[in-house]
DNA sequence: TCCACATGTGAAACATTGTGTCAGAGTAGA
DNA sequence: TCTACTCTGACACAATGTTTCACATGTGGA
């Protein structure tokens, strides 16, 4: 059995460091060769390891460039919470989104790149879009938790996450079409308040 | 090159009604063996073809599933433009989507159980949300359209497009974990209420 | 020091998927 | 009848992801 206390160990740091290093490389060169023109096999020897040991890190070629966005749900939830309980659900979400953002204005370039690559790549398009599902829950528990103690997860909580996420894909979609040119907070507002009737 | 109009020869029916007996015979072979335990050489062996001319006709083994929604986009598209002008986009779009109530209530018991096959199955999931992302340019356009003649589709519209088909998905994902006990009609009517601020 | 045990790595085999090629069978039409 | 055209199945192929095994490394205790 598992430890009831997801406690992190050195060892799984240096797991995930090591994780970490191995889809580092691998985007680098998926974002220099594409995607399609490059096989788990050359992502294990760019990144000096076997193919097995890829593998067992990265879980799949996919994940390899997916796993960019792992923490993105979390961070989001997390902002959620910091949110004032007296904001409405719309805002809160809307400002949550801020968090990442704020990664995006951090490094524009490489976020477009990695964008479009997601965008254009229809099996890691499929994968991210799975990925982002799994956040809906956490952000739907979260509006529960905001609404009060003994609120439970109601179909409307799961409603609004779901709409604010896909209000960010829709986001994302035109500023990658624009070439990034267009203001992506400002875009995002614009997909909120076609919502807010 | 490609005719410039898509003319539907003989040979297209046949063909489509091929691959809709395909699609049929492996989806009762997968709903009865698990997705996972079931090969497209098994699927191709039940139809009485080979490997070859099954993938040819089906694509990929996800396909033979998910198959089975090809034309819902468009079917939810054509409602759309059925509805009366002066009606607001939410509401359209809900009514729009009575299109696929409708299929759910004429037979809940498969409706239920595919439905549950593509939430359960990650491969099916990844795959069955993009190919539903595909629905939105058409929803948007469609509501452009409603809004009149020289109105290009804005963001706007991709983002109460893609809120409704996240409030189908929301409806569904709890239609299922009622075991298809509850309305669907009334879960989807409470999920769009959700997002009516 | 020596031993036992756990952990990480690489190699290889394996089942499966999806693509591409090719030859033969069947068919409709000149 | 001869000729294109289409469909089919067989096969080969590259690639993915899983599993198993052997080897190395390192660590803690007797």
């Amino acid at each position: 059995m598992t430890p009831a206390v997801t406690r992190t160990s050195t060892r799984d740091i240096a797991r995930n460091a090591v994780r970490a290093e191995l889809a580092q490389v691998a985007f680098d060169l998926v974002r220099r060769e594409g995607y399609e023109n490059v096989t788990v096999n050359d992502l294990a020897t760019a990144a000096g390891v076997s193919r097995s040991t890829f593998l067992r890190y990265i879980g799949s070629k996919e994940e390899a460039v997916l796993s960019a966005f792992d923490a993105h749900g979390e961070q989001v939830a997390e902002a959620l919470r910091a949110r004032p309980a007296t904001e409405d659900d719309w805002t809160a979400l809307r400002r949550a989104l801020d968090t990442l953002m704020e990664r995006y204005r951090q490094d524009p370039q490489s976020a477009l790149v990695i964008t479009r690559l997601v965008q254009d790549t229809p099996a890691l398009c499929a994968r991210h879009l799975e990925k982002q599902k799994g956040w809906r829950p956490t952000l739907a528990k979260t509006l529960a938790e905001r609404a009060g103690e003994a609120e439970p997860t109601t179909l409307a909580h799961a409603a609004r996450a779901a709409a604010a996420l896909e209000c960010l894909d829709v986001a994302l979609d035109h500023w990658t079409a624009s070439d990034g040119r267009l203001d992506l907070p400002g875009l995002l507002d614009e997909a909120f308040a076609a919502l807010a009737f």
